[in-house]
DNA sequence: CAACAGGATTAGT
DNA sequence: ACTAATCCTGTTG
């Protein structure tokens, strides 16, 4: 089902706004399947029906390969912006204020115009229940955009629900897979501090939390420290340097205040930080 | 006292 | 060259 909408929305939205910090290591990990320039298609094959169909079946399964990576891409970035937001990521759980913070949060991931109060007081059902007709009336700028969004959160929704119904996930205790460090982001180069960060913030734990703000009209990556001498320490243990600790951790954090990376916000507390970047 | 700011030096790549 | 580790002096809440 809309498949192909999905795919058009995600080539059109998912790639580009990858801009946050300096090269966001996230699409290295899973390499594009073998591009095949023009020669499969023109140069070699069409002799015979036999090529055709192998070349038209070869396609279609690249296609397939490159259908199931954008889900799988779209479906990360809706756990983020779950995470993020702290919303649940059915459509249908959301509250008017989670709506709202989704509206958002969209509007700012994709650079669309602006759209004000228009969709305030619906709660996530009533979102649902709208039509896309109903979306460009709330928004004539950008409600076809918005309703499409929406689908594709419904969609991925609809297809947890089915895929996973007694969801277990991961309940255990905090360090349990921080000790065991065996993370995507292993591309072999050294991980930099604002990664292990990020990193830290996406998973389900207490150590480091972020606290979402809406400062005027985008959303702030700040985030509190709650527990230093944990970090330091899961920090000193991925640079395998005993002697880590926050005194040291944080100087290191005040060196990207002038790289732009991180800065302290504008309302200075103790052990808050922000990403000068919204993830 | 622990967090913070930032200079200087060294280490590791 | 660059990032981070280490070490340090001084400030702040």
């Amino acid at each position: 089902m809309l498949y192909s909408e999905d795919i058009t929305w995600a080539t059109k939205g998912v790639g580009e706004p990858s801009q946050s910090g300096a090269q966001g290591g996230r699409g290295e990990a899973q390499k594009e399947p073998e591009q095949c320039p023009i020669i499969d298609s023109q140069g070699l094959g069409l002799g015979t029906e036999g090529d055709l169909q192998a070349s038209l079946h070869l396609e279609e399964h690249s296609l397939e390969q490159v259908q199931s990576m954008v889900v799988g891409e779209v479906l990360k970035d809706i756990e983020t912006a779950c995470k993020l937001l702290n919303i649940a990521a059915d459509p249908a759980d959301w509250s008017p204020g989670n709506v709202q913070k989704w509206i958002l949060w969209t509007e700012h991931q994709y650079r669309l115009p602006q759209i004000g109060k228009s969709f305030q007081e619906l709660s996530g059902k009533d979102l649902c229940a709208m039509s896309e007709e109903q979306f460009c009336q709330r928004s004539p700028a950008c409600g076809d955009i918005l309703h499409a969004h929406l689908d594709i959160w419904k969609s991925a929704a609809w297809m947890k629900e089915k895929a996973a119904p007694g969801d277990v996930r991961y309940c255990g205790g905090d360090a349990s897979w921080a000790d065991s460090e065996v993370d995507s982001s292993c591309a072999g180069q050294p991980i930099h501090l604002w990664q292990f960060l990020k990193e830290l913030l996406l998973k389900p734990t207490t150590i480091l939390i972020l606290k979402p703000q809406l400062i005027s009209g985008t959303l702030s990556c700040i985030f509190k420290i709650e527990d230093s001498a944990q970090v330091a320490r899961l920090w000193g243990i991925r640079k395998n340097r005993p002697a880590m600790n926050y005194d040291k951790l944080s100087r290191s954090i005040r060196q990207y205040y002038k790289k732009g990376i991180i800065r302290k916000p504008d309302i200075s507390q103790r052990l808050v930080y922000q990403f000068v970047h919204p993830v």
